[in-house]
DNA sequence: CTAATTGTACTATGCTAACTATTACAAATA
DNA sequence: TATTTGTAATAGTTAGCATAGTACAATTAG
């Protein structure tokens, strides 16, 4: 569980630890019950205040995607969207729709578009194990 | 120029503006040399304050998305990135990417994200017409 | 030329989110 | 029993967003 900062980047620090450890998981590096570092660890590596290692995984635990414990830890959960499957696509769509306008601005045409989407989407293209 | 403004959204007003802004040249609804509403006349329109406007109209000119002239007004301008091809691809890839990790949480497979996506590039795939 | 319009600049204020600092507590572990 | 762990609560700082008001220079309309 190696997890980095930018401090150059104006995206918040918690939602940077909560973006790496979906990120993590996405790929299969982290499958489900496997443990988190401690927040004050977690804390003392970064070199940043505990509450917001708290906060991230606190909002982690909110979304499902791990399960929390005092006095054990944190640790992967089972994958399972709590939003219904119209919302979830709602969701998705709006976000690709800000990406495609974005992509005329910078005049990238849609093969190419295309071409990025593609890389992405096998990047992250991985079945679920089970643990 | 019919712009909205969701104040449920967590998304900030002047941010809103750009993203519609942007939007209606993608889909071909503004073109090059179009006047936009004055500040003072959208603030009105919007009920908000014009230094939010006015925030939004500089942050696209600095963009290079409009021109402005006071006394005249702003209008859209020439499609025209400062940014490097190599940049603006590495910059849609990462967007691109972090949507593949949500739709991996999500629980959308691969082809439904495909999908998605060609819906939503479909929508904008508008060849650039001259002014 | 004059007056109105337009984008911009500036200062001041209120609000919220993000982060830090510190202390304390309850559950789990060794 | 003592330590570790996630959580909660309070307080203070900083930055971004939005509002309010005034003023200025360039453009436009008369």
């Amino acid at each position: 569980m190696q997890i980095r900062i930018d401090n150059s980047s104006n995206r918040p620090v918690y939602q940077q630890i909560i973006d790496q450890v979906k990120r993590d998981i996405a790929l299969g590096r982290l499958i489900k019950d496997d443990k988190l570092p401690t927040v004050r660890e977690l804390a003392a590596q970064l070199a940043i205040n505990p509450n917001t290692i708290a906060k991230a995984y606190r909002q982690m635990e909110g979304e499902g995607i791990i399960v929390t414990r005092p006095g054990a830890g944190a640790f992967v959960a089972n994958l399972d969207s709590s939003l219904s499957r119209v919302v979830r696509k709602k969701l998705l769509s709006d976000v690709l729709e800000r990406i495609a306008v974005e992509a005329y601005h910078m005049q990238i045409d849609r093969q190419t578009l295309l071409e990025l989407f593609n890389n992405a989407a096998e990047k992250f293209n991985v079945p679920p194990r089970k643990g």
